[in-house]
DNA sequence: AGCACGCCGACT
DNA sequence: GTCGGCGTGCTC
């Protein structure tokens, strides 16, 4: 059941009902006083001993939502995550596929409203009804439950159940001529322009959509009104499973032909997907080697055995780039799942892929859970990247369960990355995974050079380091002059970093968690990055009541506003989470780069990410030891897997590239291996790192997190915690902490962590296990206690 | 999660 | 004697 039980129960099927009841299927059953979903992993089991098994309530779909070959890997990540099975499911399946009760009050006589009336109940006069969240309210209050009885007894309330609402298909309406029907003769204008249309879109007369019609002709609505008074055309709805807003218009040829590295990493993977039993790989392919194509020729092998392809990207920008390439090659067999998609877009994706008439899925992390009855091949683009990793609820690894899966469903799991994790590299050098190397561009050019300038040494009249230096500025200005593109890189939105009052050192913090807001002087405001909580530019301090408040720090919107002071006649964008509000913006700006509109971007990790700006020559990287300070064993390897990234978005057609990388700490091994495009040394060093302190791959963390809205609760909950932990059998080998998290206090919600770290996977999960029976009393009730597997962020 | 039940302190 | 808040345990 979709509820947080750590076991399943057992329900008898609904009265009267002849056929099975089937594995995958989804239901409606009574839980405690509600009604929930539930999902049929097993439909042969007996009620267990001692129990009355209650009825189901209703069978939601005939048709198994997910095939039954996926209940063995639900059961996996539930056990692995220490998260409900119910929910695990609930978690996979598109929202608005799991219902459950909801309790309204609503109106069905004229209350006598009393000068002591509760405001709730005024409501409810005036309003006819009261919305679940408020009725769940009331119905919690015994006060106010009893007025509910009373009332309800009286006939002038009803305390109903409501299901929540089912997301719905995506249908749309769709035209067909009907054969000979249209005589060519006394057909109005608008009636003979859409025969016209129809005849011109709709070759193999399976119909086009109304609103393609209309898109191209306005006079369509009167046209096919009057065509179908005269039988002439056929009105039909049909579900849409392709997602009509994706570019899969362009087309991309395969090239003629392939590269020998290209050839030789597919004579390894075609075989090993003709076997048809696992095989983990890991393409290790630098920016530009031509991995997509690898991925390509690897799902026509897939497809050719008769079995699927479940791509994985971490994040939608590059799911439509990859998307395209795979339209291009194989039509109307891809599917698209990821969050950017409508509800009923997904579930009409989702529908596709369970029939089997989509073998191809292509999305971000959830697309692992794909209804997919025989994938073949899982790829995992990006491996490397901390978006595959779910920050909440069920905080799954994407690229992990992706493994999970091919092995349970005896397919090929194909990993690319430029910068693989260290992890992932060390499982290739034990011939855990195979490693297949793309060692060279398929471009002319060498990857590019990287200058690092050490900001320690550029002399200024302030004595701060610039945030532009005279190199940087000279290599724009070389750029500017030859009418290439740069791109300009810093991992940090807003103008300033802090605004600090310069009479008592405050600092303007958010009201909801411990940071300090960020200044965006474009929307003449102070905002905070985890909330969106804001004040007003104009302020004084809450301390002092100074009004000498100043910025502090830099993000890119300075960073553009002081390019533009430098180049006044550049022609200047920004790409980042606000001036991309939303996809159409965000496609907007990187048209203009591609089209050559654009002198220099400006932009924070979403300038990194896939795409190919032909014209970029110059790479510049504002601060890159952004990452280097954070409280994260993997700091070292992010930073070098970003400037990695973001240099090799610099030359990549026929033009040579240059990177320029400002930074503090020229000497870290991190950004000196970038300098050198050494993966190999970072690894050794990274490797040798974590061999002493025991990380990740030479240890296994579980992240154990206290929150409540209770500062003195959480910090009593986690030292409880702690204290239990240490007098347990199943104890982890080491227990880091209790501390406050680094980000102590979110969403108003404080937060205290502990890290338990051990060489034995099998003894943490016994202990996590154990830990769940054995909560101490201050970790229950108002503080919750949250289970992180392999962290990938400790903050 | 959501619900019931039981304990306990505050108030009438 | 009653009410409301809170902790605890169960859900086929």
């Amino acid at each position: 059941v979709a509820a947080p039980l750590f076991s399943t129960l057992t329900y008898l099927p609904p009265e009267g009902r002849e056929n099975p009841i089937r594995t995958g299927q989804r239901l409606l059953v009574p839980l405690g006083r509600r009604t929930v979903t539930g999902y049929v992993l097993d439909p042969d089991t007996a009620v267990p001993l001692g129990m009355e098994a209650k009825r189901i309530t209703a069978v939601e779909d005939e048709e198994p939502a997910f095939p039954a070959s996926m209940v063995p890997f639900f059961r996996f990540v539930a056990g692995y995550y220490h998260f409900p099975i119910g929910e695990v499911i609930r978690a996979a399946l598109p929202a608005g596929m799991s219902r459950h009760s909801t309790k309204v009050i609503e109106l069905t006589g004229v209350p006598d409203l009393r000068d002591d009336s509760p405001d709730w109940l005024r409501q409810l006069a005036s309003r006819g009804r009261l919305p679940a969240g408020a009725a769940r309210k009331v119905l919690a209050r015994a006060g106010d439950r009893k007025l509910v009885e009373e009332l309800e007894a009286a006939g002038v309330i009803a305390v109903r159940e409501k299901l929540s609402k089912a997301a719905g298909l995506a249908r749309r309406t769709f035209v067909r001529l009907v054969d000979g029907e249209a005589g060519e003769k006394d057909l109005s204008r608008p009636e003979a322009r859409v025969v016209e249309l129809l005849r011109e879109m709709d070759r193999d007369g399976d119909g086009v959509a109304r609103s393609e019609l209309a898109r191209r002709y306005s006079g369509t609505a009167a046209g096919i009104k009057r065509l179908s008074g005269r039988g002439a055309v056929e009105i039909f709805e049909k579900t849409v499973f392709r997602d009509p807003l994706a570019g899969g218009d362009m087309h991309f040829p395969p090239p003629e032909r392939l590269t020998p590295d290209q050839e030789q990493a597919l004579a390894a993977i075609v075989p090993a997907i003709r076997e048809k039993t696992f095989a983990p790989f890991l393409l290790h392919g630098v920016t530009g080697s031509g991995k997509t194509e690898v991925y390509l020729k690897a799902a026509a092998a897939a497809l050719a055995e008769g079995r699927g392809v479940l791509v994985l990207v971490p994040e939608i920008a590059l799911a439509t780039q990859i998307e395209a390439h795979f339209v291009s090659r194989f039509g109307e067999e891809v599917a698209l799942l990821h969050s950017g998609l409508t509800r009923s877009q997904r579930l009409g994706q989702w529908q596709g892929i369970r029939s089997g008439a989509a073998r191809v899925v292509i999305g971000a992390r959830s697309a692992v859970f794909a209804p997919m009855a025989d994938p073949g091949l899982i790829i995992v683009d990006e491996e490397h990247d901390p978006a595959y990793k779910q920050e909440d609820g069920l905080r799954y690894h994407g690229r992990d369960l992706a493994i999970l899966r091919a092995q349970m469903a005896g397919a090929a799991v194909l990993m690319g990355s430029a910068t693989p994790s260290v992890a992932t590299f060390h499982k290739a050098v034990n011939k855990k995974f195979r490693l297949l190397t793309l060692p060279q561009r398929i471009s002319p050019h060498p990857m590019p050079e990287i200058r690092i300038v050490d900001l320690k040494k550029v002399l200024t009249v302030s004595g701060r380091p610039p945030m532009i230096s005279p190199e940087l500025r000279r290599e724009i200005e070389k750029n500017l002059e030859r009418g290439e593109q740069s791109l300009i890189f810093l991992n940090r939105r807003g103008y300033a970093n802090m605004v600090v009052c310069r009479d008592c050192g405050e600092v303007v913090g958010c009201r909801n968690c411990r940071v300090a807001l960020t200044l965006h002087q474009m929307e003449a405001a102070m905002v905070c990055h985890h909330c969106g909580f804001r004040l007003p530019r104009e302020l004084v301090c809450t301390n002092c009541r100074s009004a000498r408040l100043v910025p502090l720090g830099f993000g890119t919107e300075r960073i553009e506003a002081e390019l533009a002071r430098l180049f006044p006649d550049a022609r200047l964008s920004r790409l980042d989470r606000d001036s991309a509000a939303n996809r159409e913006r965000f496609f907007s700006i990187l048209k203009q780069v591609r089209n050559g509109e654009t002198d220099i971007l400006v932009g924070t990790q979403m300038i990194t990410k896939g795409h190919d700006f032909p014209r970029v020559t110059l790479v510049g990287v504002i601060c890159a030891d952004t990452g280097l300070g954070l409280p994260d064993y993997k700091a070292g390897e992010r930073t070098f897997q970003l400037l990695a990234q973001v240099a090799g978005r610099a030359g990549r057609a026929d033009l040579p590239g240059r990177v320029v990388v400002q930074t503090m700490q020229p000497d870290h091994y991190a950004i000196a291996c970038a300098r050198n495009h050494d993966y190999h040394t970072l690894y050794q060093r990274e490797l040798a790192l974590r061999r002493r302190l025991r990380f990740p791959p030479f240890g296994f963390l579980v992240c154990l997190r206290c929150e409540s809205e209770s500062e003195e609760r959480t910090r009593e909950a986690a030292l409880a915690l702690a204290e239990r932990i240490k007098t347990m059998q199943e104890r982890p080998a080491e227990l880091l902490g209790p501390s406050p998290a680094p980000l102590a206090k979110l969403q108003k919600r404080y937060r205290w962590h502990m890290l338990a770290r051990d060489t034995s996977r099998t003894r943490l999960k016994e202990f996590c296990a154990a830990l769940r029976q054995n909560l101490p009393r201050a970790c229950r009730g108002q503080v919750k206690v949250i289970v992180d597997v392999d962290p990938e962020s400790m903050l």
